[in-house]
DNA sequence: TTAAACTGAATGAGTATTCAGTCATTATGA
DNA sequence: TCATAATGACTGAATACTCATTCAGTTTAA
């Protein structure tokens, strides 16, 4: 998918450690100063390089948005599994994945901001681009969810849509962080979002089940 | 708060006129096409005036959208207390509200969109109003969940916190649209969330209202 | 030596804002 | 009564400026 932005350089290491530079001054511009306000020459002089290298790496403009939006969502679609590692009960599979989302919601907090207001700023094809990579990683904690549900952990809920419930709770702590921040921190935010997930979703199964987790380890 | 948008126009009744005109075509425009790609004549073909015009109702470019955004806040906080008008039970007012919420969303979806997408484009004083906005309308909600709460309908929980969560749902259907419309349509929708939040949130005395609520009527 | 990477000033398209002037309406005064 | 003036909403072309993008030329490294 990185692939799809195309590159005048040929050299992939090159071009992959130029874009890194590109990404990373622009991520903080965007999140700061948002997509319009932010000119090529400014992020060309964060990344301590010239304009014109930049068009080097990228068609245009929406180009650097666009890989911008993808390396945020990357890191969504690494740090999940890793956080599955070696879990094999479903419902601890569940809150690591849950976490583990939230917890990089807080590390890209600005960064996950930007995607929310600026992804209709891509044209349709790309935006595309954008679309699949969140309904992946949707898919992810609906997969969680479905092994609660089938494990008969949990009640046979909308999987789907619960899962948005979920990623859309992750999300807040990034959207709404401006009043949240006063109401608690990241780690009582999560607390509370199991305690109110669990309340919602668990069955009488999956509550003694749930207990077991807690005092065992 | 409209009143903090000056304009050299005096007659109050005409600036009120149009400034509905205005805000009418932005709205539509700055919901399809973004704030930055929108310019002012464009505003104006749309309304049907002259783009000097839009400059005696408004000082700048960014006036033209924080009226915009107020415009839909306001509907939030009207339809909302219109909806609770005459109901009295606490469970029936939570309901009420959170139920009104959504329809709201739902029928302004694409103007809630452009306010997560563009508040950031105002400076810091303009955005201030539009937070406080939603604060208040956020308080209508917390309210009835206190009142919940203190009737025993519903389990001790961190008030604040649980009515950005709902308030969150509402707006992911206007957020997410794009896929939940493929998942379901908005009364299952809030159907789903209806019992998604009964289960997390009531205690059993809560539970046997609600069964009066559902089969009394 | 030369091809590839890089620079940064120049170009030109796009657009927020202004302002000199038009027009309809209302006040003035003879 | 009816010219004449004053008012203030309104118009839209002109201004002034901001950038995305390009490209002629320079540097780098093999």
């Amino acid at each position: 998918m990185v692939h799809d932005v195309k590159s005048q350089v040929s050299d992939e290491a090159l071009v992959h450690r130029r874009r890194a530079q590109i990404i990373a001054a622009a991520v903080e511009l965007f999140s700061h100063q948002g997509f319009y306000r932010t000119t090529i020459q400014d992020v060309a002089k964060k990344a301590g390089v010239s304009a014109g290298l930049i068009y080097q790496y990228v068609t245009d403009k929406e180009d650097v948005l666009l890989l911008v939006l993808l390396s945020v969502l990357d890191s969504y679609k690494h740090e999940i599994p890793a956080a599955l590692e070696g879990v094999t009960d479903p419902l601890e599979r569940f809150w690591a994945a849950v976490g583990a989302y939230c917890r990089v919601v807080d590390q890209r907090r600005e960064a996950t901001v930007l995607a929310y207001r600026s992804t209709k700023s891509l044209p349709d094809d790309r935006r595309r681009l954008i679309k699949e990579s969140e309904i992946e990683t949707n898919g992810m904690i609906a997969a969680c969810l479905r092994d609660c549900v089938k494990a008969g952990l949990m009640r046979e809920v909308n999987v789907e849509l619960v899962a948005y419930q979920l990623v859309t709770f992750a999300h807040s702590w990034a959207l709404k962080h401006w009043r949240l921040k006063e109401l608690c921190d990241l780690e009582e935010y999560i607390a509370q979002g199991f305690d109110f997930f669990a309340q919602a979703l668990l069955t009488p199964k999956g509550r003694r089940h749930q207990q077991k987790l807690k005092s065992g380890g």
